[in-house]
DNA sequence: TCCTGATTTTACAATAACTTTACAAAAGTT
DNA sequence: AACTTTTGTAAAGTTATTGTAAAATCAGGA
């Protein structure tokens, strides 16, 4: 898990980098804004730990800019923030901070508070790469491959597949799908979904044997075994 | 959404209460875990706001107690802590507390801090299973295992198995059945549930036992011994 | 506009699930 | 014990659901 923290007093940004570290995490540190967005240009990290005050932009308008931006949205954010200052943890939080720690903070809660924003956001769409098996759905760059190949799926084969693949092991009744790809407002009640189904088993060769039909219910994408 | 706040200072408890009552929640407030712990016995709030430091039992023990309870392991719980105390906020994180608020600690922040927990903890609970010795029925995968080994079951199967689970020992009739499963309006009268009754028996294996024949009545599903 | 690929609809075949039937076995009753 | 009632069992018959293919429709780009 790749951790970075901006923090500007030099002598905190290294307990911080260390501890997680040592804590098995991929820590890196940042003095300002700037030098933070550069790097978030070409790789994401997995949390960030971001101090409020900061020289020039400071954290909150740098939250705000996370939010904004569809790219990093969805990462989790830790604000640190000095004690006293109830209002901008307010703030923070309503700006979609996932946590926040008051300096100062120990060692251990800091890395217990990233464990269980980790753990919070797991199951939520933060991933942007779904497997199973050899099967490597990319969020991002909206690919599909299967061993590597790349294989090619229309829209509603790519959503379909992208739905099973985040909700492994789940039966989906056929109105759920519909609900969850086509939205609730659609009229049409056929075997559509049966038919994207069928193509997408055939597109994805062997791996199309996880799909299974859940008689009476729908389909299930099946991952054990 | 119901609030229950667990905080011997009364002064405290009551503005707690009233921040709660005016943000729109139903806030109710207990001095020790003894009253608490008699009210939970008749009703289940949606978040519990609970004190560490408390007179007799202390919140950490009752936090562990409310993890261990099935009925109350997955309401989400915010401790509140002295300031200073960090091996306790660790402590009650690890425990499962979901989030923890610092005293002395800003109304703003409470009610930020519950309705972002609330918001956390909404798409959690779907994960329905129902159990009774090594013979595990989950609703969202549809799926049946005995013993950690899969059970093919066809629909109406599965729906007489879930019927049974969840009401362990209940002798059902026939007519009970064909309520249940088949709905109301169904016409044909016949010995299909016998039959339906015979085939899950067959593929339950061992655990087929448990179905027993309530001579007369119909079937009960029998979860002793 | 037409063309192309994606999507939806339709119809029918295949298959699995469900129901009925008939009889055997077991459990109560007299 | 003989009879009646109820349940178990097996197989055949029926229905419902899903797979499949091809045609019709739709949407977006040249």
């Amino acid at each position: 898990m790749i951790i970075w923290c901006v923090e500007d007093d030099a002598s905190i940004r290294d307990i911080e980098v260390y501890t997680l570290n040592s804590a098995d995490f991929e820590a890196k540190g940042f003095s300002d804004a700037d030098s933070f967005r550069n790097a978030l240009a070409k790789e994401k990290p997995d949390l960030i730990l971001l101090d409020i005050m900061l020289p020039g932009e400071d954290g909150v308008e740098l939250l705000k800019f996370l939010r904004e931006n569809p790219d990093t949205c969805t990462i989790p954010v830790i604000m640190a923030t000095a004690k006293g200052m109830e209002y901008d943890k307010v703030h923070s939080l309503d700006l979609g901070a996932d946590d926040y720690l008051v300096k100062p903070f120990g060692m251990m809660e800091m890395v217990s508070r990233v464990k269980a924003v980790l753990r919070r956001c797991k199951p939520s769409d933060t991933q942007r790469i779904l497997r199973a098996g050899g099967l490597v759905l990319n969020l991002e760059e909206h690919t599909v491959t299967a061993d590597g190949k790349r294989i090619q799926l229309t829209l509603k084969e790519f959503e379909i597949l992208r739905l099973f693949l985040s909700h492994p092991g789940m039966a989906f009744t056929r109105d759920q799908l519909f609900l969850d790809i086509w939205g609730a407002d659609y009229v049409g009640e056929t075997r559509t979904v049966d038919m994207h189904i069928r193509t997408l088993r055939g597109k994805l060769g062997k791996y199309g044997k996880m799909i299974e039909t859940v008689r009476g219910i729908g389909y299930r994408f099946e991952v054990r075994e």
